[in-house]
RNA sequence: GCCCAGGUAGCUCAGUUGGUAGAGCAGGGGAUUGAAAAUCCCCGUGUCGGCGGUUCAAUUCCGUCCCUGGGCA
């Protein structure tokens, strides 16, 4: 595939409350393109104050993809996401619509711009057994269960590492062959999309306003509503439960804290994880850092790469 | 004013029978390919409130002063 045969799009890429929709929207606007939201909890209808959604009235104007496409509790993974953007990306190349792709989730971004291995998705049932498993004998005890089916892999996760175990023995289960082995035929060669990549920056003291502000407007906009609604579809003990924000709120509403101890763990819990995005997108080569006061020269240069023929 | 209890890491505290100290949280760094806003790994020098005294040696014992909380006036 040559340069010109790929669809062009503009990645937004950041840590939360950092501005990154902000600046997609005005880009959208000055384009006349539509967004795509890299975000895996956007994805979920009725999770909207918690998630920082952009309001109805934005979503009018400018066309979000990949926002309201499952209820809490249906089944939403990185391929998924992967597939709902690839398609939304090429029709829009047929329309002739711009397309800007905004988020923070590193995993569904690296999937839709290096590829996804061709694996399985999750086998809950599987899950579940692992887990029991895991349970009686620990989680050190199934790493070395891995170490002997798949010994590069196991070497390089932790063996206090559930998630990573259990993915990597449900695919060795589901395929008979190890996560390594994917991974390394895989190689994260596919480029399908001509990619023009930034990481928003913002300063640390701007970023800390932001948060703090952020979660004292969610929780007057309702978050204890759209939290007991959640959770009256989903169950107490649900994974989505656990988000950034439900949480806090879910534990103010079980009567374990009070508002202002809710809120300052909101925005704690918050800023951990603009951390771990920002270690993320860091080293991602494809995106480059984009300085606070670079939104106007970068807003050109996108307009720009995106109507270019 | 008097009597207690405290003053140790950014915060909450532990501890040192005298040999200059360590947990949790916060914070920093890192990993990451199908529930990733998840999950996991690594990182702890700080006038041990101030000043004196005893001692080879004081954060630890003694004195005194300051500060905080509680009680009595």
């Amino acid at each position: 595939m040559t340069e010109s045969s790929r669809p062009r799009v503009v990645v937004v890429a950041g840590p939360t409350a950092a501005g990154k929709s902000a600046l997609a929207l005005r880009l959208a606007e000055q384009v006349r393109g539509e967004i795509v939201v890299a975000d895996s909890r956007q994805v979920y209808r009725g999770m909207d104050i918690g998630t920082a959604k952009a309001p109805a009235e934005v979503r009018e104007r400018v066309r979000h993809h990949a926002v309201d496409v499952v209820d809490p509790g249906d089944r939403f993974d990185a391929s998924m996401f992967r597939d709902l953007a690839l398609s939304a990306i090429h029709d829009a190349t047929r329309r002739r619509v711009p397309m800007i792709v905004e988020g923070g989730t590193g995993l569904y971004l690296r999937a839709l711009v290096l590829g996804l291995v061709d694996m399985p998705s999750r086998d809950d049932e599987l899950r579940e057994r692992l887990r029991l498993e895991a349970e009686r004998e620990g989680w050190p005890a199934l790493h070395a269960r891995l170490a002997k089916v798949d010994p590069p892999y196991a070497s390089r996760i932790q063996p206090t590492d559930p998630v990573r175990i259990t993915r990597a023995l449900e695919v060795y289960e589901l395929t008979g062959k190890p996560m390594s082995a994917h991974l390394e035929e895989h190689g994260f060669k596919e480029r399908p999309l001509d990619v023009l990549g930034v990481l928003v920056e913002i300063q640390p003291a701007t970023h800390r306003h932001n948060i703090r502000k952020r979660v004292e407007l969610m929780w007057h906009a309702g978050l204890l509503d759209e939290t007991r609604a959640l959770i009256a579809r989903v169950g107490e003990q649900h994974p989505l439960v656990g988000t950034i924000n439900y949480a806090q709120a879910a534990a103010h509403l079980r009567g374990e804290i009070d508002v202002d101890t809710a809120l300052e763990r909101m925005a704690v819990k918050t800023s951990q994880f603009a951390k771990r995005q920002r270690t993320w997108f860091r080293k991602e080569p494809w995106l480059r850092p984009l300085a606070p006061d670079a939104h106007t020269g970068f807003l050109e240069e996108a307009g720009r790469f995106l109507t270019a023929v």
